[in-house]
DNA sequence: TATGAATGAGGATTCATTCAT
DNA sequence: AATGAATGAATCCTCATTCAT
């Protein structure tokens, strides 16, 4: 009876944390609806009663797992724009790049489609989204825009919907690989994606 | 007020229409696992197993709904695409405008929000849905794009990358009224996206 | 408009004994709950409701499928016990036989084993079964056995029990068709079964 | 009264026993499609969802339920068969008496009827009761019979419909009363029948 | 804390029966 | 008399949730 007993004494405050973790993945691949609790307490190595021990119920564990997952995207979003003190013609590519090789290959366009999914059932959920990753997201990007407007480098217009100019189209892509899947033939390279569109919305398509 | 009006009569080839239009709107609202199909009927208008006459199961019904709904999407896409006889310049805010007026109010964003939703548990709905809406659309699109360029109009790159430089933004402004209604202060306006995201893509946003 | 549209003028009369001919087989092929009405009218080549405009519901339709088909039944019996002026020795070994062919390849071995099935949940037709068919049989071979007895050819004894002594083999072999088909190795041939039960019904099967 | 009767806590391993001891009621009762699964809950003593964690489907349950009383069946024959060491003419009497009364009470002619009720739907079952019963079954007597005929006690001729002349009548006579109820001024009495029929089938009915 | 057997409300599906044509 | 589209009660089955251990 010493000390150690680390069979499942071990961090009993992970557990959340880990539940979580499992129910992403389950979540994301079978929307809420589609997800059996049994199968989360199995990728989470607990039993179906202990998830009852953290969560009160279905969908405060799905709240819970949605929230954690755009917090997650926050912390990305934050990171990708501590590089804003060039000017926007050297950010944008980099920060599309970026958004490319970062947000490509993890779960985060499963998560958005997830969220997006469950956004009529779960309208918190999508102003949890809407405020704390998008509204954040864009007024980051939108605060740079009208600063080099100030500056002169960039068109007069309304920042907010240049900004929406600038990342729908990395959007998309990403959620045209999770939707469709690589297999399409249709599916747009998200590195060439992003150089292309820098150029093409910086300069313009059109030829003078 | 003579038309012998039955009120209520045997009308075998109408029924399947009618519960596809009522399966739409509730399939949208709730999702496919969400959705009861006493309520798709009582929306109908007819009774319980009266589906069953139609469709073989709900998941069958669900197929039904969402093609018809992608080849109502598809009919859109193809009207919009009559339009191609002007410049590239020219078609762009046309074709921007168009989308903005004809998809922002009906059901098609939330249509597409459902299928997006359901892709995952439904491969067969998003590969119709690839193919025949949004390979379809991408194809006119870069198509109109390579013959731009070699007349010289459009600046040299990959046609479908600047298809999806073009479309996205308004797409992704039908998703954002979608996913977080008109109350959010950061929902673009829809039509002034189209307008200034026309010129940003032809022109650039960049200062020259 | 002249007397002659025999497209369905035909035989009105003749209905009810098509369908219940039709029922029949399907009554006999998938049991009472089994059944559904659909493939009868299917079969019999008329209309689902023209059921109903003959039989008020479908345990009526099955009462009377079933009361014709053991009044068949009861006619093979009749005509069997038309035979009945020879002796008991030369009778029995010719009624088997004749079960043996008469029944074995017709539908009545079906029939047996549905109204054998059923015969809990319609306990009138058992009754029917009991009083128009078994009893009636038992009571002719009864009435032999005890004339016999009473000639000296057949041993003292109960004259029923010896009925069934006789017969049961039979209706065993008979069932053990029905019930497992001809392919069991083990089904006996029924020509050779009657005749060899004729013998040791007779005669005993222990040497002396 | 110190057993610290829990007074209903897990079993795990009772259960199944329970719920197909519950359903065999029921189903002999019923038949398969009469019978519904709350009643058998209810019986059982659980609730409906209970039946689903130890049967997947209701056919499932039916499946066990007719095997386990098939092995029931198979033992009464096992044993009745631990008694074969005197001649056939010793053997048949305390045979045919013993399953007049072993059988005779219990609730075999139940299961019997029902097997050959559902012996249509589940052919799977038809082969289960043939090969481990009635195969069985008439091959001991057939074996029986066989070495009484090299021992010169019995005349000459298949053994096994020799077998099936022996016991048909008591099946027939079990089935008898399970079918009409004792009720049937017919119905044979199971003790008088065994002695009868084994007097008749070893000696005859014939008077030399 | 952790477990997982037990629960039962909820919803898809079937099919006998009706009735407007 | 005949039709078959429409009905809705009935029932199987699922799975989130509870609770005795």
């Amino acid at each position: 009876m010493n000390e150690t007993k680390p069979k499942w004494s071990r961090r009993k405050d992970a557990r959340p944390a880990e539940i979580v973790d499992a129910a992403m993945d389950v979540f994301v691949e079978h929307g809420f609806a589609g997800t059996k609790l049994t199968e989360v307490a199995k990728r989470a190595g607990v039993a179906k009663g202990t998830l009852y021990l953290y969560f009160e119920t279905k969908e405060d564990l799905f709240r819970a797992t949605a929230r954690q997952a755009l917090s997650a995207n926050l912390q990305a979003v934050e990171q990708a724009s501590a590089a804003f003190d060039g000017s926007v013609a050297e950010l944008v590519p980099v920060l599309l790049k970026r958004a490319a090789g970062r947000l490509g290959d993890g779960r985060i366009p499963g998560i958005v489609r997830m969220v997006l999914a469950e956004s009529r059932a779960f309208p918190d959920l999508a102003r949890i989204w809407h405020d704390e990753v998008v509204a954040r997201m864009l007024g980051l990007l939108t605060g740079l825009i009208a600063a080099a407007q100030a500056k002169g480098e960039i068109r007069a217009g309304d920042p907010k919907l240049y900004a929406m100019s600038i990342v729908a189209p990395m959007i998309m892509g990403l959620l045209f690989h999770e939707v469709f899947g690589s297999e399409s033939d249709q599916a747009p390279d998200l590195d060439a994606l992003a150089a292309q569109h820098s150029q093409a919305i910086l300069n313009g398509i059109f030829m003078d």
